[in-house]
DNA sequence: ATGAAAGCGCTAACAG
DNA sequence: CTGTTAGCGCTTTCAT
């Protein structure tokens, strides 16, 4: 038998020390800490004296393992400096704690090892379900694994890979279409896209939602005008300053994420060229420096938290699907008129 | 007794299966899944065989509660978009994971009563330690209840309240003497200082390593060129054009935080200066857009590795008192010798 | 309204 | 080497 060591004071007092303390059984003690089944007033006071008396805290994992219920959710995306899902983390982390939750956040730069590592721990964890950013990476044996598990995988962002699965993502196309429209209604012609990488949902529905815009309005999306398949500002700032030397440029760009249109802002600037007076850029979503910066950047707002609220329904109502959710433009200084021209 | 219910097959499979399945004892079971004890190799062949077979998993809470042993350990940020913090969060999180443990992360934006919630659930979830960057907010109580409960607390960043407190700093006086130093060395003898809040250590003693540094080259420090007391991108702007507005402006500036930083290259492009010609740049710690813009910005490097390493020295030494963590400039194009005057 | 007791899934004595 | 067994701290049935 494991040697019970002596009672350590030290320690992290138990529901058996409240007890004692209290001169109740275990089972008193344990009703009034959940609260749940009455206790006689007098008992009550007594183990709740008690409790404060020996700062008495119930142990999360003992109560999980004997209710047989789990209260974590992994969190996956490929970096929490995005502003996205920073704010999914936020949001959701704050959600979850108040229903008792357990939010673990793995970063994983879009890895497919630390994606199966990190769905390691989760298993191991027994978590509940999975909020996962990163789609394209996560691998079918690892769905598989989730399935068996029955671990609910929620994605987002991204479509997931496969069909059938539950997902909260943004209406991309839609975005892009907003955004798009926005700039030719101010009277551009020359929109430019900076597109990000085109290998997932995100990427290339943008793009759709732009040559979308531009087939309403009666034209042909124009491949030079379209640059930046990735999602750094360096791609962002090479793909505009590109833009901005071809023979008819863009009186207007679009950028498909913020880092990239950091990367534009700093290629016009280079070029010297005034905001919106020569030129107007918009983004999709949102991100602190994008209301800093001078002028203040047009763009697609609110998502992080209606993501999160997405997520937030899905978890409750176990609803499986599709859930898409829209988007609202916040217009600012950076989008107006093109310049008259010849 | 509670109602055992039937050994359900969708969920987990637990151990006591594995041995059934393997014809072993549970006891047997154990041992090859913790590997430490010797097994014969072709039990221990079955029970592989069975565990792939059921796909079983551990339940990491049982087993914690079984060891007596706690593998959790909670961060607690003012914000994970502070670059400094999602770099620790990273490190910290990857060496952790390494080592069994799992690092719950709090968000705080220094309020008290999030600081108190989230260590509630870190109490909860019998945290071995708790690392702290809000150190301001952290009431003296819950310094207590972490005493009593035998969790280490581990402060960086800003000091410690308490004097004796486990504490891995910045060696921020040290930095600002170094940037300022190094400005000094390229003849400017105006410098400003975008100072940050003075209510913690970290905007004291960047302050006062400022002044140190023009101590050392014979100058005192002029009130009207310290200014900007906080920490956001806007106080960094409006705090650089108030510097650029007085009689003799300064020839270079020093920012005690990247979003200072960032607002103090929007105030001074708006002036229409250019850096590094007609005004120098320089800011405390790293941010992935000081890199990206042009001019890339001199500033203090490897911090949040250095920090992280720090916290996992202590963590895993038991060590007890302060850690300072030298720092390194990287010198870019932001910062020259001062235009020629007059 | 209360207490005794049976385990949740697991590890580690202890005795073969 | 292997199986038996006593709990870790907690909730909950069952019987008072």
């Amino acid at each position: 038998m494991p040697r019970g060591r002596p009672p350590d004071e030290r320690s992290a007092p138990t529901l058996e020390q409240v007890a004692r303390v209290a001169g109740v059984s275990i089972a008193t003690a344990s009703r009034v800490v959940t609260g749940a089944v009455p206790v006689s007033p007098d008992r009550r006071a007594r183990v709740q004296q008690a409790i404060s008396l020996l700062g008495y805290v119930p142990d999360e994992r003992a109560r999980d393992l004997r209710r047989r219920v789990h209260k974590t959710v992994g969190l996956l995306v490929p970096s929490l400096g995005d502003p996205l899902h920073a704010d999914v983390f936020r949001i959701l982390h704050r959600e979850l704690s108040r229903d008792g939750f357990t939010l673990l956040v793995f970063e994983t730069t879009g890895k497919a090892d630390a994606e199966k590592a990190s769905m390691d721990v989760l298993v191991r964890n027994h978590a509940r379900a999975v909020v996962v950013a990163a789609a394209a990476g996560l691998a079918p044996p690892i769905l598989q694994l989730l399935r068996r598990r029955d671990i609910r995988a929620i994605f987002y962002n991204d479509r997931p890979p496969q069909p059938a699965a539950t997902c909260v993502c943004v209406d991309d196309h839609g975005g892009a279409l907003l955004l798009t429209s926005h700039l030719i209604g101010l009277g551009h012609r020359r929109i430019a896209l900076v597109a990000g990488a085109l290998d997932g949902s995100t990427g290339v529905d943008r793009h759709a939602g732009y040559s979308a815009a531009l087939a309403a309005a009666g034209s042909a999306t124009d491949p030079q005008l379209v640059a930046g398949f990735g999602w750094t500002s360096e791609v962002g700032r090479q793909a505009a300053t590109g833009l901005l030397r071809i023979a008819d440029p863009p009186t207007a760009i679009l950028a498909a994420h913020p880092s990239l249109a950091a990367g534009a802002l700093i290629a016009i600037r280079e070029r010297g060229l005034d905001i919106p007076g020569d030129i107007s850029l918009a983004s999709f979503f949102e991100s602190d420096y994008l209301r800093f910066v001078d002028p203040p950047i047009t763009c697609l707002g609110g998502l992080g938290a209606a993501v999160a609220a997405g997520i937030m329904t899905t978890l409750r109502t176990e609803h499986t699907g599709l859930v898409e959710i829209p988007l609202a433009a916040s217009i600012r200084g950076s989008t107006a008129a093109p310049p008259v021209r010849a």
